[in-house]
DNA sequence: AGCACGCCGACT
DNA sequence: GTCGGCGTGCTC
């Protein structure tokens, strides 16, 4: 047989690593070349030792696979992803810096995904005589169970950190290995613990960790994993131990299934008024040409974004293309998805990480087979399969929350003009704050710019008073609640109006200190304060999750002297119960929001007027109209604008709006008071005004001053190890390596670096965080100055302990 | 990142 | 001699 013209198969293999990441080419065992096709998923052996691993092929073509390992087995008989998401994967390895791998993990519904185990099971004619004690335990243990069994449920049953006792067996001939695909289940972030209906024998010895949660099982009933390891501070090892005595069982949440809309409640497309009629017309006329091409639809809220591209999504539905309509939360968004499910009956498919992993595996195959035309969701939904994609839409495009954190690091902006500009669909940003960067592409020409003017029903803008906090401090105030604001909220009470309060902590106090040695209590595996929620009466971090039952012995002086500090949501709820007894409150944050479709059920009810204050983070500044609330109040607009990143002028003035415009949608003019030590701050006023364009003018120039973007592209290098000496001395080298690179084969590209400096929060999870920002024209040289970098120091040695990353348009820093 | 391979020291 | 500890280098 010749072997010069066989099929062989490109393939993105999982769990490498980025500086040697690449496609691997397999050759393709004859019974599967007829039907293997780009786009498959296959099981390869990789490395030395021939492990199995999963692998996506990229591509197919023929030549001599003489020294080529084969493919062992084909996972799809169909393709899982169109050609087009196989060149947006490419694309995301170049851009973010990830392997290829990672980019195809992100475009694939979690329950999609295989994990190749290694199972293990006895040979039936070994002499147990010659084993140590251990190994003829597991040696009967495994003889008994029928089927072989999974390496990590090994593990697990016999109490071992790792494998080596098994593979020694193996080796001696006791056992016998395999290895197999399995289909992932079981999202444990989803999953509920209820109580086992036989009940529990009383002379069943439990520990205080495993008490705590029986005590919650016997008053909640039911739970979910999450709400268990808030309110008793368990990790999982314990309600896996609940289970595994029979008293406890897991089961998955049907909570959060997804109401089905039936195509019997009907929507009815807006009309558009003239102004709205005249932006979509423009749209149209650009859709129509089917190429790519940008647009920005800027408005103010109210003024009926929505309106114009439901019109344009019909268009291209009615043309048979797909549309991804992007939102920034799901749970703050029920009612556009409700509209655009009854506009678009059984076309729409819903992503988001609220459904249960059958289900998102639903929604991506009735994508992938053309069932569904409109694919409604977070960030994730930009990864929506079509084949024939005719539009996006990011709905407020400016949120933050349209940028992963996690690897691969995209934005999902970024990612929708790449799958524009290479499957010829139209982008469409909405928003009322748009991205300085965005609305100034839409000044110079790169994206067109369709603005609305009016406000429906020509509501007033809300009056705004700004309270002076320093005033209140000198005055002896220490509550957080300024005279003005206590005195508007009093008025809102008795004319029976609804107030919103924003308080951008969640917890109770935000920190403890020592009244004594001032020493602030700390997380023992991250730099960062801890802050205290009175509900489970626990001092918790925000940012590994850690948690302690409270205590008042100082951990660095040891004198009963803890005192604790700063308002969160749990504290400013108590304070205004304090001073408004009569009035009805309601709280909301990720804490009170975590269980079930709760957003939803709590804005209806406060919508409703079951409520006369709401107090939450963030996201009451989003969500529903309240008709009824004519008093906003941002209890610290300090945070907001001071915080540590070029950006933060802009997203305060994005937030003081949108939470501005909050007051005074119904027939009364609403109010607002903003409270801050800095009232001198234009931003504060711009926003009072809701004036986008002058504040554009002010950050645009400030930019162009300091060449922050857009007119320059930044670049975060981060560097993790839990050694604190080879973070920093790698940080350095990295920069000495830049800069020298810089004067040698990359002259031509033009950089500035900052840097090495700590990370704004230096140690999390027990990790040390450094950074180098850098500061260039986000060319092709650079990507390759940056990517031959991160290989150079993924395989010295000497930094072995250290992880080093690359953030593209970092958001936090 | 794994993981096999190989080289060296301590031991039945 | 042989087991097993760790340092080194490769992954189609």
């Amino acid at each position: 047989m010749k072997t010069e013209d066989n099929l062989i198969a490109s393939v993105a293999v999982e769990g490498t690593v980025y500086h040697f990441d690449k496609t691997f080419d397999y050759a393709v065992p004859e019974e599967y070349s007829a039907v293997l096709r780009a786009g498959c998923r296959v099981k390869v052996p990789f490395a030395r030792g021939n492990a199995p691993r999963q692998g996506m092929v990229m591509s197919l073509h023929r030549g001599d696979s003489a020294g080529l390992k084969y493919i062992s087995s084909v996972l799809d008989f169909t393709p899982v992803l169109p050609e087009n998401m196989l060149c947006l994967a490419e694309f995301m390895q170049r851009n973010y810096y990830c392997t290829i791998f990672d980019a195809v993990k992100a475009m694939l519904p979690a329950g999609i995904g295989y994990s190749i185990t290694t199972l293990y099971e006895a040979v039936t004619d070994a002499d147990k005589s010659l084993m140590s004690d251990e190994e003829a335990r597991i040696y009967s243990f495994l003889l008994s169970s029928k089927k072989p069994v999974k390496r990590r449920d090994l593990m697990s049953e016999f109490g071992y950190e790792d494998y080596t006792v098994f593979e020694r067996m193996a080796d001696k001939g006791y056992l016998l290995k395999s290895d197999d695909a399995f289909r992932k289940i079981g999202d444990k972030s989803q999953r509920m613990l209820r109580l086992t209906s036989d009940g529990f024998d009383a002379n069943c010895k439990l520990t205080d960790k495993q008490q705590s949660v029986m005590d919650l099982l016997c008053v909640a009933g039911e739970a979910s994993l999450k709400e268990i390891c808030y309110y008793t501070g368990v990790t999982t090892a314990v309600t896996d131990a609940l289970v595994k005595k029979g008293i406890a069982e897991y089961f998955d949440s049907e909570v959060f299934r997804t109401p089905v809309t039936y195509s019997d409640v009907r929507g009815e497309f807006p009309v558009l008024s003239q102004e709205q009629q005249k932006a979509f017309e423009g749209l149209e006329a650009m859709y129509e040409k089917h190429t790519a091409a940008a647009a920005l639809l800027y408005g103010v809220t109210g003024s009926g974004k929505t309106s114009v591209f439901t019109h344009l999504i019909r268009k291209c539905v009615d043309d048979g293309k797909g549309v991804i309509l992007m939102v920034p939360e799901i749970a703050l968004t029920p009612q556009l998805i409700r509209h655009i499910k009854s506009l678009f009956p059984d076309k729409v498919a819903v992503f988001h990480s609220g459904l249960s992993l059958g289900e998102r595996l639903d929604e991506f195959k009735r994508v992938r087979r053309g069932m569904a035309k409109i694919a409604v969701g977070t960030r994730s939904a930009v990864f929506a399969p079509f084949d024939n994609l005719g539009l996006i839409v990011m709905d407020e495009e400016q949120e933050h929350t349209y940028k992963s954190e996690n690897t691969p690091r995209f934005h999902a902006r970024d990612v929708a003009k790449f799958r524009c500009a290479n499957e010829n669909a139209m982008l469409l940003l909405s928003s009322a704050t748009p991205d300085v960067e965005s609305f100034y592409h839409a000044q110079t020409g790169r994206y067109s710019l369709f603005t609305l003017q009016g406000r429906y029903g020509e509501a007033q803008l809300p009056t705004v008073l700004t309270a002076d906090m320093n005033e209140e401090v000198e005055a002896g105030n220490t509550t957080g609640f300024s005279s003005l604001l206590l005195q508007e909220i009093e008025e809102n009470l008795n004319n029976k109006k609804q107030t919103i309060l924003l308080l951008n902590r969640r917890g109770y106090n935000t920190f403890a200190v020592c009244s004594k040695c001032k020493e602030p209590v700390t997380c023992p595996n991250c730099s960062i304060s801890l802050t205290y929620h009175k509900e489970n009466n626990r001092l918790m971090c925000h940012y590994c999750g850690h948690s302690v039952s409270v205590f008042d012995e100082c951990p660095s002086c040891h004198e009963k002297s803890l005192r604790f500090c700063g308002a969160g949501t749990q504290r400013g709820e108590e304070t205004l119960a304090e001073l408004f007894p009569d009035a009805r409150i309601l709280r909301m944050d990720t804490d009170t929001v975590m269980n079930k479709n709760a957003h939803e059920k709590l804005f209806a009810q406060f919508a409703f007027g079951e409520y006369d204050i709401l107090i939450g983070t963030q996201m009451v500044a989003k969500g529903l109209d309240f008709p009824r609330v004519t008093l906003v109040g941002v209890m610290s607009a300090d945070q907001m604008l001071y915080s540590d990143d070029y950006r933060s002028f802009e997203r305060a003035f994005s937030m003081l709006t949108q939470v501005v415009g909050r007051s005074g949608r119904g027939s009364d003019t609403g109010r607002a008071v903003i409270q801050t030590y800095t009232p001198e701050n234009p931003v504060i006023e711009l926003a009072a005004s809701q004036d986008y364009e002058a504040f554009y003018r002010d950050e645009i120039e400030l930019r162009r001053m300091l060449t922050y973007p857009p007119f320059s592209d930044l670049l975060l290098v981060g560097f993790l190890s839990e050694s604190k000496a080879d973070a920093v001395s790698c940080s350095n080298e990295f920069l000495r390596r830049l800069s020298e690179l810089c004067t040698e084969e990359f002259t031509d590209v033009p950089i500035r670096a900052l840097g090495p400096s700590p990370a704004l929060v230096s140690k999390v999870n027990n990790k040390y965080r450094y950074k180098i920002i850098i500061k260039s024209r986000n060319s092709k040289r650079l990507r390759e100055l940056v990517s031959g970098l991160l290989k150079e120091f993924g395989k010295d040695k000497r930094f072995r302990s250290v992880t080093v990353y690359v953030d593209v348009k970092p958001m936090n820093f």
